[in-house]
DNA sequence: GATCTACAGTTTACGCTGTCAACCTGGAAT
DNA sequence: ATTCCAGGTTGACAGCGTAAACTGTAGATC
């Protein structure tokens, strides 16, 4: 996903190797073709050295699970940035996260849809930071904070159902799939614009 | 989940005692702990008997899976045979969703939020005749005919998102989860409800 | 009653997984 | 020259799903 790492990290290069040869799998073959030993296989060198750089497998993952959050929070602001209207960059950035999850459904799938037993040891402040983009969503929500933040969460999760389901293939092929991301699009969007009760927006 | 059995499958007591137990580790200790030696180790068997009554581990969880979807759509249909208005049968059919997932979660993940691969060999028709829940969605959505399997799709999804976040505890714990869960029934909805553009209702 | 058959279960084994403990080895620092 | 150590290897452990071959037993057939 990005290549050129960070200045932080140690960079020797097997660490680097390690990391580019699980990148290629996840992006190629998928979650479930992630193991240590394919990965030693591919870069040369044995399993056991993987623990050299990476504290446990889940870490190694971590270290893409972070790609991910990288390149969705790159596209999302950018394209919140990119717009006037608060209502329209909403939409934007709904239809960034919506494409971001069909085009990199692999990534989604290690970033969203895995279970949390040992999501628990992903550092809770790195994960903040990580999600920082759906936070966007909050605030291109017209409503006062208190309830913006769970609004927020709403259009988040209305997406996020919608992408799930069609990255886990759970959904009818002969359905049509542009109109229906437009349709919960629009959903989400819909909820988060108007304040609570059927008052007339304010903003 | 149903300990009774329906009369249509062989009823061996191994078969059930193995299914028993599938459900017993499935319930207590989640989706992670399933596997073929400990199920045997339980139920007093070697681990390849299993295969005298199943064709293969998938058949097995595929047993829980129609068991769920026995559970989730009777609670769905009484909901929404118990409603006169279709617009309170809907808000009440997406409320018993989203109460069977959370009060379910080890079952709604094998439902709904694993991975495809597998999957395909669920044969399509019972899944089919198990999602039948879902199609409820589709006929409360006041659409003509067209329109409502995807607006229903649509609602399914929006409810979706919002419990497999939670069940994978994916959302911040600080937030109000009762008002989250009203205000994406809410949205999923309204959305339903109202005919495409922004015409007044009519139904 | 003896034999054949079908079934239900076991034993054994294969290849795969993540991970740990012990060992080795080349090069830098003392 | 010797020590130290980061970075690697070997070998092993416990677990996984599952295929093949074997065993024992109950029932039907001759």
């Amino acid at each position: 996903m990005s290549p050129t790492r960070s200045a932080r990290d140690p960079e020797t290069p097997l660490r680097e190797a390690i990391l580019c040869e699980a990148r290629r799998l996840l992006e190629e073959e998928g979650y479930a073709a992630l193991s240590t030993r394919r990965i030693a296989a591919a870069v040369g060198c044995t399993a056991t050295s993987i623990y050299l750089h990476f504290k446990s497998k889940d870490t190694l993952i971590y270290a893409l699970i972070d790609e991910g959050f990288h390149e969705l929070n790159r596209r999302v602001l950018r394209v919140s940035e990119g717009a006037d209207d608060p209502a329209a960059a909403l939409r934007a950035v709904a239809r960034a996260y919506v494409d971001f999850g069909l085009e990199r459904p692999e990534y989604y799938e290690i970033m969203f849809m895995l279970r949390a037993e040992q999501m628990e040891r992903y550092p809770v402040d790195a994960y903040r930071r990580a999600r920082r983009s759906l936070e966007v969503f909050a605030e291109l929500t017209a409503l006062p904070v208190r309830e913006a933040a769970r609004q927020g969460v709403t259009v988040w999760s209305t997406l996020h159902g919608l992408v799930s389901l069609l990255v886990a293939q759970r959904i009818d092929v002969s359905l049509d799939r542009e109109a229906l991301i437009r349709d919960t699009i629009e959903a989400a969007c819909l909820g988060a614009s108007t304040p609570f009760p059927p008052e007339p927006s304010s903003r």
